[in-house]
RNA sequence: GGGCGGUUAGCUCAGUUGGCUAGAGCGCCUGCCUUACAAGCAGGAGGCCACAGGUCCGAGUCCUGUACCGCCCA
């Protein structure tokens, strides 16, 4: 016998011996039948791709394990898979940690260094760090082709970005104009709507007299922001306003500015909300600006690019925003035009990057113009051609792109993509091209000069699933692999990647990029708090494999993965001040005891030759093992097919421990003595953990590929002679899925078994409730109709065995021994004899009674009304009244038992 | 303000189209180191399915409303 496996399950050990397995033999990579791939239908999953700044975390890990779930399974099923991984340059917030390490180690800004330098700079640091996440994604065994890492600004992605960017503005699907954006004035870049965060702040509104011009009298405005009343250019009340007549078209001067502003009227103006009269500053709030637009107001931009008031704040320039706010306050107040302060609760934007206050703000941008793109990402999923899982979250995604608005997609960074337009110095012409312009195309001037803006980075990740296969170019993987098959991430995503994917993937293939996305559930702490690290309750998934092992955390995590929309993980510190979570046992657990039980059917297999199996010899322990196993992967198949991950692997999980482990291991431990026997259990063994090991491997990779290699040297011939075949292999990850005849299936069998079950069950809980030690032997009976004594006397062995038994008989005139113990399942009535305590007997008995009494009851009134009987489905009555049999029999049994009690 | 979820055992979650006495894992209690596994085995306790109405012969499941929690959008 080979080398025997250690008692306990060593995760570091076996998940080094997988992963040189599959890296010897290269089965992550692979390559389209057109250059020498593997034939058959193809299966992609690009990688959602990490920030290249990031660090692995849980929400990675669930993303992740749940890709290499479906991308193992397929592969293993024959699809010519490929799993392609990258990350994402992620603009701001790559610029920032360098902008930031500069500031700290040199005190320098990027813009006493310049651009150039600066851009090396985070080359260098990405080249360093970059590829970390990719290397702690190694670590949960996620089978990518690693050989095809792309990366959002490298050369291929970079093509198709100008590709499209020229496309689009050639169609005239991106345009500049000046608008009002989020500004985040720490970072001095515009952000997109999605990178604003709304925080409730506490602060207050300032109400403020503006003197009219021609009277005595004023009228008074609310606003939280003081400071931009030096940029009205207006005030307005509602035309239904009783007062809008007597006021409209009057003129209010503007304090401490000089300025004379109109009141207009707008519908935008609520009635009945604050005074009625609002102040207009179309610069510096996007309602505002829109009555600005109406009503054609100036726009007076009053803020400089960081944060402080430009030269049209008068006596205010150059003072900080908030700086401003008081001393604008204090002399309002000093005049005599603050009439109160009143504290209020407010939503304020905050830059998801900086945590700055945004700023709306008046400035050129680049826009795309996302309406006929959106059309026709809602066609795609309205139509069915993609789909979501679970279904509800094709609601958020519709949903936004209904009221979607244009994207702003420059951002005055240094890092990413640089606009391709260059400004002719001469006739002021935006050229662009595929290839960058010597000249102008308009008036041939050679002054040209290059937008100094870059491309929001989801810009690039919007092309992800076709530009990463090479796209413009025809190659053959975008041939092949395009469109791809699933795309898995976190919902809040959905709007931010997902929908921009389905639009750029639509407009430059003309096909989906996808056709289902799977949302997964979000990980919070037990307290239903986001995982972050200013909290401190997040959990470093390395920590977790360190402790647990990566099977272990991916059986939990998928265990867990249900079509809830968040996932609860109470989290605990360990010994070494690490947190984790106790919820990781569940994949410990499991880990050890399949690492426990392959280890007894090793112990077992010495000796086992394929050619000594006969079918004729099976017991019916065999053959119900392998019926439940046929269930198992027949149920299994369907439910990933169908994007289920924790039920699948609970599928298994009882056919594992509750089947195989909890009654045919030890069933056949007695044939496995006898060596005229053992060959038949032997095989048996050998083929269904073969088969559970096949199946668990997409959930499980290391542990069950270690298993395999070892099973694939003491049994190397596996199947069962002249009934079943199975396909062998070197290695697990490339071993066809199992796939098992209904032929197995054997309904009359698995009834019997349960009946036996249900017996050894009864005779237990007696052995119990006395405290019979294991040790000691009991000698049991049974009174039943006919036709199961006959079951059971055929099965007495199993019964004995698995019920400390001696000696174990039914027959329908079996009577009741003195002084036994009775247990009543269905219609059998078990004795166990010798057990003489008839006050803890009748005490049992009258339990038992208790409930069985309840559910007669309630069966009785069921089939008492007249209603139920005309009304419910006959089946239904059907089954209630044979319900109510077979507990009127148990109840007469018990009955019976009491009275002998005396 | 609009939308989408959630509320089931002490904890984390299942519960298909309404139909047996509502399940699992962990935790808890009792007994076992039984030759694969104490990270285990055997048995057990523990639920007004958030609340209030409604539909139905029948509701954890469908409808309406309320409360609390979460997320997204404005």
């Amino acid at each position: 016998m080979t080398e025997e496996l250690s008692k306990v399950y060593e995760p570091s050990q076996i998940e080094r011996l997988a992963d040189e397995i599959w890296l010897k033999g290269n089965y992550f990579h692979t390559e389209p039948p057109a250059k020498g791939g593997r034939k058959g239908h193809p299966y992609t999953i690009v990688i959602p791709p990490p920030n290249v700044t990031g660090a692995l975390h849980l929400g990675h890990a669930i993303d992740n394990t749940i890709q290499d779930v479906l991308v193992r399974f397929k592969r293993m099923q024959g699809f010519n898979t490929l799993w392609l991984p990258g990350t994402d340059h992620a603009g701001i917030a790559t610029q920032s940690v360098v902008e930031k390490n500069l500031k700290a180690e040199t005190g320098k800004t990027r813009h006493d260094i310049g651009r150039e330098k600066l851009v090396e700079m985070i080359w260098d640091w990405k080249k360093q760090y970059g590829n970390r996440i990719l290397e702690q994604l190694k670590r949960i065994g996620a089978s990518c082709d690693w050989e095809r890492t792309r990366f959002t600004l490298d050369e291929m992605c970079a093509k198709a970005v100008r590709h499209t960017f020229v496309n689009l503005f050639k169609k005239g699907l991106i345009y500049r104009g000046k608008r009002l954006v989020n500004w985040d004035s720490t970072l001095q870049t515009a952000v997109s709507d999605d990178e604003v965060v709304h925080k409730t702040v506490q602060g207050n509104f300032w109400y403020i007299h503006y003197p009219l011009v021609e009277s005595g009298e004023f009228v008074t405005v609310a606003t939280t922001r003081p400071e931009t009343m030096l940029g009205d250019t207006a005030v307005a009340i509602n035309p239904k306003d009783k007062r809008a007549k007597k006021f409209v078209g009057k003129m209010v001067h503007l304090p401490l500015t000089g300025r004379q502003i109109p009141i207009i009227s707008d519908d935008y103006v609520k009635l009945g909300e604050g005074t009625g009269f609002l102040k207009v500053t179309p610069a510096h709030d996007p309602n505002d600006y829109e009555i600005g637009l109406r009503n054609k107001l100036e726009m007076i931009n009053i803020l400089t690019s960081d944060g402080k008031i430009n030269e049209n704040g008068g006596k205010y320039a150059g003072l900080d925003r908030y700086k401003a706010r008081k001393a604008i306050v204090e002399d309002l107040q000093s005049q005599g035009l603050l009439e109160k302060v009143e504290p209020h609760e407010h939503e304020v934007g905050h830059s998801d990057r900086s945590g700055d206050i945004i700023e709306p703000y008046l400035s050129d941008q680049w826009f795309v113009k996302v309406g006929p793109l959106a059309k026709e990402a809602i066609k795609a999923v309205e139509s069915g051609k993609i789909k979501f899982h679970p279904e509800r979250f094709a609601r958020t995604y519709l949903d936004w792109l209904y009221g979607i608005r244009d994207w702003c997609i420059s951002r005055q960074l240094w890092w990413g993509h640089r606009i391709p337009i260059w400004y002719c110095q001469n006739c002021g012409h935006n050229n662009t091209g595929i290839e960058d312009p010597t000249q102008c195309e308009k008036c041939k001037s050679k002054d040209l000069q290059q937008d100094a803006d870059v491309l929001d980075t989801w810009f690039s990740s919007a092309l992800w699933p076709h530009s990463t296969l090479g796209w413009p170019e025809q190659t053959e993987e975008l041939k092949f692999y395009y469109p791809t098959n699933t795309l898995v991430t976190a919902r809040d995503i959905i709007t931010l990647w997902v929908s921009r994917m389905v639009m750029m993937g639509l407009e430059n293939m003309g096909e989906v990029p996808f056709s289902d996305v799977f949302i997964h559930p979000t990980i919070l702490d037990g307290n239903g708090e986001r995982m972050s690290k200013s909290k401190g309750n997040g959990i470093d998934p390395i920590d977790i494999i360190d402790t647990y092992g990566a099977d272990a955390m991916r059986f939990s995590l998928c265990q867990m993965t249900t079509e809830s929309q968040d996932l609860k993980l109470p989290v605990v510190k360990d010994d070494k001040g690490r947190n984790i979570s106790e919820k990781f046992d569940i994949g410990r657990n499991f880990c050890n005891k399949l690492w426990n039980a392959s280890r007894f059917a090793m112990m077992n297999l010495e000796g086992v030759n394929f050619d000594a199996f006969d079918a004729k010899k099976m017991t019916i322990t065999d053959k119900w093992i392998l019926s439940r196993l046929s269930e198992t992967v027949r149920e299994t198949t369907e439910m990933l097919d169908n994007f289920g991950v924790s039920e699948p692997l609970m599928e298994i999980y009882r056919f594992f421990w509750n089947d195989l482990c909890d009654w045919y291991l030890e069933w056949i431990k007695a044939r496995m003595r006898d060596p005229e026997q053992k060959q038949i259990p032997q095989n048996v063994l050998a083929f269904v953990l073969d088969c559970t090991l096949r199946l668990l491997h997409p959930f499980v990779p290391f542990i069950t590929e270690g298993i395999f290699q070892k099973l694939n040297e003491i049994a190397p011939q596996r199947g069962l002679k002249g009934l079943i075949e199975i396909g062998k292999s070197d290695a697990l990850i490339i071993a066809d899925w199992p796939k098992i005849s209904d032929k197995f299936f054997e309904p009359e069998f698995e009834s019997q078994i349960s009946m036996v079950q249900e017996v050894v069950r009864g005779i237990r809980e007696i052995r119990n409730k006395y405290t019979v030690p294991p040790s000691r032997k009991l000698t049991g009976s049974a009174n039943a109709p006919a036709k199961q004594s006959k079951i059971l006397n055929d099965n007495a062995d199993l019964i004995c065995d698995r019920a400390g038994l001696d000696k174990f008989t039914a027959s329908p005139n079996q009577i009741k021994p003195e002084n036994a113990a009775t247990a009543v399942v269905e219609q059998v009535q078990v004795f166990v004899e010798g057990l003489i305590d008839a006050e803890a007997e009748r005490k049992r008995l009258e339990k038992q009674k208790e409930e069985i009494l309840a559910g007669v009851k309630s069966n009785e009134a069921k089939l008492g009304n007249e209603n139920f009987i005309s009304r419910a489905k006959p089946e239904v009555v059907e089954q209630t009244k044979a319900r109510l049999d077979e507990l009127k029999e148990r109840l007469a049994a018990i009955e019976k038992n009491l009275a002998e009690l005396k």
